[in-house]
DNA sequence: CAATGATAAGTTTTT
DNA sequence: CTTATCATTG
């Protein structure tokens, strides 16, 4: 019982408690996760079956990480605990039940620019003005009805919501809405919300399922219960009702996921949810100094909505919150750059000691242009994700249609890609028809001979040859694995084909895309085949449709650079809180309400309670916003935390006329604009590359490396080049790794040379 | 029907 | 400034 005894008196307390429902109010940095991971293995040593064990949590990456770490103390057993996102879980529950809910097996999950698209589609067909009904203001209400259990039956009898939305000019929104739903059956689709409003469906519709999955689920643990929306509470009321062994852990002073439908209330009323609710208080901070801990406090303070609790470290002061004002957003670049240069030198320091968070991933350029310059390695996280990638977007599409060929939104997307001479007067055409014989585009193009289209016989003959070419990947399924398959889609629609000859840099990196998916489902099948488990091609979809931003993992040691709501759960000795300006942080569309205000302040104290030595705030007078040169004021946060724990590294205020400074701040500007030109010339790679490029990637296309020469791969380990060819941009080599023997695009290909 | 160029609109956060 | 959508031409 060692592992017991590494943890505090108060986090003992719901380690121990085994049975019975109850809250952890667990506060910034105070060791909630061990209490989660010795919670559960404490449970599996006590006897619970690990089958029997439930364990949500927001991420992907969070889920893994705890499993890893329950299996360090309890072994092998770890894995049979159900642990995931509620999204994943519970899709693979709907997948189990599927057709209780009339749904096929290998239903697709529409993520939110499918369901854009199909709301715009429905929209023009509606024939509706589209700048009243803007497609993702109408999701985002779809999205909370659906979050809210209300049905389109129940939209329809709730006079109330369709009075808010006749005065708010929109009285189609039911209609919508009905379609909307509609088609998504139809094509056997979910999105992201019905994975739940599904889940919900079915427990309540079949008690029998219920029951079977409440005696599975015999003790449950819900991590970040703050974030959780009102569908995803009454699905873990649902599953905890037969047993009430549910522990929910969060922290409501972190609770910063209220626009996507997340309800604050769940977690401040779940006393009232149960009887004789166990309610834990963790308050210890063992990740932060004293004085940003006390920084955070004394910011939080002002929320008047919150569970009452204080608190408080014995960690060592440490230096005070640094606050720095600069003239403009690349003067702001340049100094956190230069800081992170100077900490990592004075402090010895790897990278990957370093977060810049901000609020919006606007932001994320100026950063990135000045640790460019400054040879800093660094990461993006979030943004365009892997998966949101046009080529991998195609490719991904072809894989659904041949999976699900009902499904709408990916068929519209590959039908003429690459180009077939298939064009939108045919798409609609055949839309119209799907609509009208209520069948799927697909059908429709498989029945064409008995409807007439009125198409030429042009037409008729590429969509012929479209849907044999479809047929023939399905009837591959039957005896071909999901590599096998992507293979095949690849070479027979001349995918690679098409983007080569672009011949642009962009279309290189493309192609090294394309290559890494190819990858990924060779890892996924290897992952699987280890673990025992299935890797059928739906089983990679739903990996690609859920993947979470935080999934990617690490090359090298990086600064890390990601929006604050995507830092939470993490930690990093320095962190840059950017961007603390009016209008932005608080942004401009929070100031009108108060839970709108509280919740962005929750916001900043999540960013200065990942800092575990040294926190810094700074804000820019001016910042190009949308192109224009802006001006913009100190945010009142930095005002809200007590001046104690601050220090200002520049003056706070400046009087823009009599100081000498004001010269000096004229020619800066005229500098900023000069610079800013050729900078943005160099941003045609962004996202995921990493900025250390300069000589690296000199190394990686030039001479450097021989036949015989020993690299490593970030990915596949050391291996030793065979053969090298091509020149320039198209400089392939052929190299021997442990995993098998790859062919790699040089410029690309992230290798670092260790000899010859 | 496809490729090209022009113009409008948009940034808050994401499973 | 970027991206998405529209209009025009071949």
């Amino acid at each position: 019982m060692s592992y017991i005894d590494t943890l505090n008196d108060a986090q003992k307390l719901p380690v121990l408690q085994k049975d019975g429902p109850m809250m952890v109010i667990a506060g910034a940095g105070s060791g909630k996760t061990r209490v989660l991971t010795y919670k559960i293995a404490h449970l599996i040593q006590g006897g619970v079956d690990s089958f029997n064990i439930l364990s949500l949590t927001f991420t992907n990456k969070a889920a893994k990480e705890m499993k890893e770490r329950i299996e360090d103390v309890v072994g092998i057993e770890a894995r049979n605990i159900w642990s995931g996102t509620f999204h994943s879980v519970f899709s693979r529950i709907l997948r189990a039940e599927s057709a209780k809910i009339g749904y096929p097996q290998s239903f697709t999950i529409y993520d939110s620019q499918d369901s854009v698209k199909l709301i715009g589609a429905i929209i023009k067909e509606m024939a509706l003005d589209k700048d009243d009904y803007k497609a993702k203001q109408i999701l985002g209400r779809i999205s909370s009805f659906k979050n809210n259990l209300i049905t389109v039956k129940a939209y329809m009898n709730n006079a109330e919501l369709k009075e808010s939305d006749l005065m708010a000019k929109r009285p189609k929104i039911g209609e919508i809405y009905k379609n909307y739903v509609d088609r998504c059956f139809k094509a056997g689709a979910m999105d992201f919300d019905d994975l739940l409003l599904k889940t919900n469906e079915l427990l309540v519709r079949f008690p029998d399922v219920l029951e079977k999955y409440q005696n599975r689920f015999k003790y449950i643990m819900v991590d970040e219960y703050q974030d959780t929306n009102h569908s995803q509470y009454l699905i873990v009321k649902a599953l905890a009702d037969k047993f009430k062994n549910i522990c929910v852990v969060g922290d409501d002073s972190q609770s910063i996921y209220a626009f996507r439908g997340a309800n604050i209330q769940n977690i401040l009323n779940f006393q009232k949810d149960y009887e004789n609710v166990k309610v834990f208080k963790l308050e210890q901070n063992y990740r932060s100094t004293s004085n940003i801990v006390n920084a955070a406090n004394t910011l939080i303070e002002k929320n008047k909505n919150r569970i009452d609790k204080e608190i408080w470290t014995q960690n060592e002061a440490g230096s005070k919150v640094k606050v720095a004002r600069t003239l403009s957003d690349s003067e702001e670049g340049r100094y956190v750059a230069n800081s992170i240069f100077e900490n990592k030198m004075n402090h010895q320091l790897d990278n990957d000691s370093f977060a810049i968070l901000y609020r919006t991933n606007a932001q994320s350029r100026s950063m990135e242009d000045s640790l460019r310059k400054k040879n800093i390695p660094y990461k993006v996280y979030g943004g365009l994700s892997f998966y949101q990638r046009k080529e991998i977007k195609d490719l991904v599409a072809y894989l659904r249609l041949i999976i699900n060929p009902k499904d709408e939104e990916a068929l519209k997307r590959v039908i003429n890609y690459p180009a077939r001479g298939i064009g939108l007067a045919t798409m609609d055409k055949i839309n119209m028809a799907a609509n009208h014989y209520k069948r799927s585009m697909f059908e429709v193009i498989a029945n064409l001979s008995k409807i007439d289209l009125k198409l030429t016989s042009g037409t008729r003959n590429k969509l012929d040859k479209f849907y044999s070419l479809i047929r023939f990947f399905q009837a591959e399924t039957e005896n071909s694995n999901a590599l096998e398959i992507v293979k095949l889609v690849l070479k027979k629609t001349e995918f690679i084909k098409d983007i080569e000859k672009e011949g642009t840099p962009e279309s290189v990196s493309r192609l090294e895309n394309i290559e890494e998916l190819v990858n990924g489902i060779k890892d996924f099948i290897d992952g699987k085949k280890e673990a025992n488990e299935p890797a059928s091609l739906t089983d990679f979809l739903e990996d690609v449709a859920l993947a979470t931003s935080q999934d990617t993992d690490e090359d090298q040691p990086c600064v890390s650079l990601m929006t604050i709501h995507l830092s939470k759960g993490l930690e990093y000795p320095y962190v840059y809180v950017v961007g603390l300006e009016e209008n932005l942080f608080p942004s401009a569309l929070s100031l009108n309400s108060r839970p709108e205000l509280e919740e962005e302040r929750r916001l900043f104290y999540v960013a200065l309670t990942r800092a575990e030595k040294q926190a810094y705030i700074t804000y820019a007078e001016t910042r190009y916003r949308w192109g224009k040169l802006t001006s913009a004021e100190s945010s009142r946060f930095i005002e809200e935390i007590d001046d104690k724990y601050i220090e200002y590294m520049t003056p706070r205020r400046i009087s823009r006329f009599d100081e000498p400074s004001v010269q000096r701040n004229k020619d800066e500007y005229k500098r900023e604009i000069r610079i800013r030109k050729p900078m943005q010339r160099s941003n045609l790679k962004r996202m995921d590359t990493i900025s250390n490029e300069a000589n690296v990637s000199e190394d990686r296309t030039k001479t450097k490396l021989r036949v015989g020469g020993l690299v490593e791969h970030s990915r596949f380990g050391r291996g030793e080049v065979l053969t090298i060819e091509g020149e320039g941009a198209n400089k392939k080599a052929s190299i021997k790794f442990a995993k098998g023997t790859k062919n790699m695009l040089l410029q690309f290909a992230k290798l670092r040379i260790l000899g010859m």
